[in-house]
DNA sequence: CCCTTAACTTGAGTTATTCAAGTTTACGAG
DNA sequence: CTCGTAAACTTGAATAACTCAAGTTAAGGG
């Protein structure tokens, strides 16, 4: 199924910017809406960084992409969706890399007690130092 | 052991200004800094902002402090400290629930592949929406 | 009781993000 | 196909959280 399909079956515009969005948040890593602006300019020219902003809004909405903010940088957008995996990010250089859940397919939906709470979603995030910044 | 020798051992000097933000992070609910500061004033008069932002950076560099910062939402401040617990945070009112780690000591502090890097901290954070919440 | 330097104050600056108002465009209805 | 409308986009200003900088105060070792 193709990025349009996706963007009507969610209930979205198929527009040339967005399809660059999705395109350009596939292709890099972990960018964050600086680098997706770039991204997208460079394929369909002129966009504007607001247009950017709400359309990662609202693919993330729709649940088309994933955004993740470590603290202190700001946020980040992904391709990989649905598949509870988690991140490793450098304290030094800020590099965001990929980790399968731990334990199959997904243990770490579910808190030991959850107090009363409807969980939909767990976010982790492994801080430490990535082997490149560790010289 | 008080604060005061808490902050002596950590290097840091001890003033009434940081006294107050350890009694109010311990006392507070995952303040955030404002609500840090507003319990600083109450408990000693003027103090500013700034000097909120400055200690709290300190006493979290001397890991007196846990700092967790949910997307989305300025950062927060708790003061238990290396138990290695998780957060529950609600999507529609904000609150912050704390979570016991799910099985036993630490098990969350590795993950699956570690891609090389040296970690030291595992942040997990749990999203859905609180029992008051769901009315 | 000084002296040094950490801690604090005041005030301005930065950055990521949002808000607002007006214009354009995708796309379903006719 | 073309028309109307709401979604999408543009431009420009505003906001919130936080940081930086320069000068003042005060903790605590000598």
């Amino acid at each position: 199924m193709g990025d349009d399909d996706l963007l009507r079956k969610a209930g979205l515009r198929v527009t040339a910017a967005r399809l660059a969005i999705m395109q350009t948040v596939r292709d890099g890593d972990h960018l964050d809406v600086d680098g997706v602006h770039r991204g997208v300019r460079r394929r369909v020219g002129q966009v504007s960084l607001q247009a950017v902003y709400d359309s990662l809004h609202a693919l993330h909405r729709a649940g088309l992409v994933r955004k993740i903010e470590p603290m202190g940088s700001p946020a980040r957008y992904e391709a990989r969706v649905g598949d509870n995996h988690h991140h490793l990010v450098c304290r030094r250089c800020g590099t965001v890399t990929d980790v399968d859940c731990t334990v199959g397919v997904a243990p770490c939906l579910e808190p030991a007690d959850d107090a009363g709470y409807v969980v939909d979603e767990a976010d982790i995030t492994f801080w430490g130092v990535c082997p490149s910044c560790q010289r």
